[in-house]
RNA sequence: GCUGGAAUAGUCUAGUGGCAAUGACAAGAGACUGUAAAUCUCUCGGCUUCGGCCUUCGUAGGUUCGAGUCCUACUUCCAGCA
C-alpha cells in the first residue's frame, strides 16, 4: 500500500498565511502553489497528456459528476491515471498518469440548480438574478441532489455516499467531499442552511470515503469543502467545524475552499478560513485562476487552484499576456508574438497573433482544433508559469515585490 | 440568333402587392472562474435630439393609395436549342 497524502511546507511568508510546499500523492508530487488543469471528463480538452507534461502541469482535476457512469470502467482500468478516455477532440487517448483530483459534483448542484452561469461571476456591477433560471434541473434535499442530466434528460440522484463511491472508483488521489455551492444571489439565511448541510454531508462523505479509500490498491485522500458565502461568522464557524471533524480519529486530508466570490471579498474570506484551518494541511481554492485571484489566493494560504477559464477563454479567443489579456479578433494579420518572452510551445514555435487568428477563423474544423490546442497550450502555460514564479518568489523572499510588479503590468495594460 | 431562367446588403440567401426587407457566413464589440461552454450576448444601409428622418433589392420607365414583388425596355449572367 502506497502511503496517503503528505504535505510539507517549505517556506511560509513572514506575517502571512501564504506558503510554498510539496504534496506527495500515490501518483507523484505537486510542488505548490500549483495550478491544476481541469479535465472534467478525464482529459483536458484539446490538450494531450504530452502537452500537459511539456507545459509543466503537475496534476489534473476531473469531475465525479461527469464521470459517474464511467466509474466502474475506470476502476477496472486501475483508476483515472491508467484509464484511456474516449475523447471527443481527436487528441489521442493516452491517460494523464500524474496526480489527479476529482470534484464531487457539488458544483453541478449549483450550476444545474439555482445558478445561472453568471451567478458565480465576481463582477459586482453585474446584476445577479437567481430567479431567472426557469428550468431548474437540480433539487436539493437532506439526502442529496436529485437532478435531470442535461445530456440525456434522464433523472438521477447523487448524495455524499454516491459521490464517494463514484470518486473512489475513479480513484483520483484527492477527492472533494460532496458539498452545496451557493450562488451570489443566495441570502445569509440560505447560506447558513447550505453550509450546515454541507457539513453534515462532509461527515457522511468522510464515513463513506474511509470505507473505500484503499479499494484500488493505493491511498485516496479526502478534502472537506468550506462554504459560508461572504459572511465571516459562517466562514470561521465552518472552518472550525470541519477542521475538528473526525471519524475514529481520522479527519480530512486537506480542505477545499469553495464558494462564489466577489473579487473584492476573496482575500478576506480566504483569510477567515485559513486563520481557523490547520496550517499543516493543504488547501485547494476551487474554480479560480485569473492572476489576481491566484496571487491573492496564494497570499491567503491556498496551495492549489483549478479553473476552466484558461482553456475556455483560449478557445474563445482570449489570449493571456503579461500586459493583460487580449481579444484575438482584434489582431488580424498581426505579426506580433502572443506574449513577449513566453516560453510556451505555441510561442516557441513562432505563432503570431495574426497567424493564430487566421487558424481560428478559417472555418475549417481541423484547423480550428489546431487553434484550440495552440491557444490552450499558451493560456495554460501562462497560468502555470505564474504559479511557478510565485513559488520561486516565496522561496526567494520576494513575493510581495513580485505580486505588485505582476499586477501592475497585467492590470494597467501598459502597452501592447 | 431564338427560347427559358436569374440579378436582394461585404458574400450567399428568404421574400410573388402592405413596416429597411429572412436566414447563414464574414466583419465589429463584449462576456466567460470546482465545463449543459469548439459557447453565449450585442452590432452589422445612412443620419438622429431615440420620436423619428432619409436612401435602398441590376438600369430606366410604367401600373398602383402602396412595388424587392406586377408590366415594358435595356444591361449582365446562366441553361437549352440553333
Amino acid at each position: 500500500m502506497i502511503e496517503g497524502l503528505s504535505f510539507k511546507i517549505e517556506k511560509a511568508l513572514p506575517n502571512g498565511l501564504g506558503r510554498a510546499g510539496m504534496i506527495w500523492t500515490a501518483h507523484g508530487v505537486i510542488k505548490t502553489p500549483a495550478f491544476i488543469a481541469v479535465g472534467t471528463h478525464g482529459y483536458v480538452r484539446f490538450l494531450s497528456s504530452a502537452n500537459l507534461t511539456q507545459l509543466g502541469a503537475q496534476a489534473m482535476l476531473s469531475n465525479g459528476y461527469h464521470l459517474r457512469r464511467r466509474a466502474p470502467e475506470i476502476a477496472g482500468a486501475g483508476g483515472l491515471a491508467a484509464w484511456r478516455p474516449e475523447r471527443q477532440d481527436e487528441i489521442g487517448n493516452m491517460p494523464w498518469q500524474g496526480p489527479t483530483i476529482t470534484d464531487s459534483g457539488g458544483f453541478q448542484v449549483m450550476s444545474l440548480g439555482s445558478g445561472l452561469g453568471k451567478v458565480v461571476s465576481m463582477e459586482k456591477e453585474r446584476q445577479v438574478t437567481n430567479t431567472a433560471h426557469k428550468e431548474r434541473l437540480a433539487r436539493v434535499t437532506e439526502e442529496g441532489v436529485s437532478f435531470i442530466d442535461p445530456f440525456d434528460a434522464q433523472p438521477d440522484f447523487i448524495g455524499p455516499e454516491e459521490s464517494m463511491r463514484i470518486q473512489c472508483q475513479i480513484g483520483a488521489d484527492i477527492h472533494m467531499a460532496f458539498d452545496e455551492l451557493t450562488s451570489l444571489a443566495d441570502s445569509y439565511e440560505y447560506n447558513i442552511e447550505a453550509m450546515r448541510r454541507t457539513e453534515r454531508w462532509a461527515k457522511r462523505s468522510l464515513n463513506a470515503h474511509l470505507q473505500h479509500r484503499d479499494d484500488l490498491g493505493y491511498r485516496q485522500n479526502l478534502y472537506a469543502v468550506l462554504q459560508g458565502g461572504r459572511w465571516e461568522d459562517l466562514r470561521r464557524q465552518t472552518a472550525k467545524n470541519l477542521a475538528t471533524m473526525q471519524i475514529n480519529g481520522i479527519g480530512f486530508d486537506g480542505f477545499g475552499l469553495g464558494g462564489a466570490f466577489l473579487k473584492e471579498d476573496l482575500g478576506e474570506i480566504l483569510r477567515w478560513c485559513n486563520e481557523e484551518l490547520p496550517a499543516d494541511k493543504p488547501k485547494h481554492l476551487l474554480g479560480l485562476s485569473h492572476p489576481d485571484d491566484i496571487l491573492i489566493g496564494t497570499a491567503m494560504g491556498a496551495d492549489t487552484f483549478d479553473c476552466v477559464a484558461p482553456m475556455r477563454e483560449a478557445r474563445h479567443g482570449k489570449i493571456y499576456t503579461k500586459f493583460g489579456s487580449l481579444n484575438l479578433r482584434q489582431f488580424r494579420d498581426s505579426g506580433k508574438v502572443l506574449d513577449p518572452g513566453c516560453d510556451c510551445a505555441t510561442c516557441q514555435a513562432g505563432w503570431t497573433l495574426g497567424s493564430l487568428r487566421a487558424l481560428w477563423r478559417s472555418g475549417d474544423s481541423e484547423k480550428k482544433r489546431h487553434f484550440y490546442n495552440l491557444a490552450s497550450i499558451h493560456n495554460l502555460r501562462f497560468t502555470i508559469r505564474l504559479t511557478e514564479q510565485i513559488r520561486a518568489a516565496i522561496l526567494g523572499d520576494y513575493f510581495t515585490e513580485f505580486k505588485d510588479d505582476f499586477l501592475r503590468h497585467y492590470y494597467q495594460k501598459t502597452s501592447y
